[in-house]
DNA sequence: GATGACATGTTATAACATTACATTTAAGGT
DNA sequence: ACCTTAAATGTAATGTTATAACATGTCATC
């Protein structure tokens, strides 16, 4: 029971019960891994979840200097990378950004992205068929797959429907 | 008929008639499209095509640079952009570097990419079936697929053989 | 030989990320 | 309670990657 439907991401939806949700999940995540979600982390995660959008680290840093914390890069750096490390947020690449997890813990933590380039939403996708298949292409050719990282650039469906008519 | 096969990459090969038919290949292409591979541009690609590591932008510059063409950013940035844009070179998200496509005009443009963590070469896998799973989970929610970047991480045939034993 | 499109050179700066070190905080053992 | 230690945070300095803006040069075409 995924916490949010990949399609509802790039609709209008409850978004404060979204992010609410999201969060505690959150937390018992880090609760039965032993890890410590402290102020600034929490915070980290807080504002990434404010939008579906991916957010550059030094926006992350001005929100967090507002909030009292330090104002340097690694603070935001540090909050960042241990929210990935546990999977509550994902670097994407190709944006040099960072999103929160919409679903922590789900999928097997290995989601496809897909960003659109009109509003620039970031949605996750079940990536398990995809993962299959470069599984597929790489062992033709004797390569070993760690991790991958897969990101689509296109139009979700709203704004498919701007753009057309 | 690739010009090199993708395992070989990972392996010893006869790399300067793998460089020097991609080259040729490369004018080829740029001929039929009418695009011009001006000195900058062709010595961007020959540096590129040296190894089949990914290069960072200004490490192509200081090359340039030796070279006697300008030391600026831009010098190499608008290189590598024509290259990409003309499918002679790729740009490895993951590593924010770029390298030699090693087969210009091959496989639909859609190649997935295989990172060596260890000796950090990177081949291209033919991506049709991978983009084809990523176009079902993407249009399962709705969203229109325009590019992907699919990018794995591992180890390549002969650096498994190295760390195992 | 003027025009216009494309390509290149150069300056400056923006945007993203890390190293290194000092200080504080929290948890566990005695 | 107190000490020890590991983890977390703060801060300064710097490194790396990328772009904007504008000037200059080159070349094909008319």
């Amino acid at each position: 029971m995924p916490l949010i439907d990949p399609a509802e991401v790039f609709q209008p939806h409850d978004h404060a019960s979204c992010a609410a949700q999201t969060l505690a999940r959150a937390e018992e995540i880090c609760d039965a891994a032993g890890a410590r979600l402290t102020p600034v982390r929490r915070r980290t995660l807080e504002v990434l979840l404010e939008t579906h959008k991916a957010m550059g680290a030094y926006e992350v840093l001005d929100r967090l200097a507002e909030d009292g914390f330090g104002h340097q890069p690694p603070v935001a750096y540090r909050a960042l990378d241990f929210l990935v490390e546990h999977g509550l947020a994902h670097r994407i690449q190709r944006l040099n950004a960072f999103t929160a997890c919409t679903q922590p813990g789900g999928h097997a933590h290995a989601p496809v992205f897909l960003i659109c380039e009109r509003c620039h939403a970031v949605a996750e996708a079940p990536g398990p068929g995809v993962r299959d298949a470069l599984e597929n292409a790489a062992n033709a050719i004797g390569f070993a797959v760690e991790r991958a990282h897969v990101e689509a650039l296109g139009l979700c469906p709203a704004c498919q429907k701007e753009t057309a008519p």
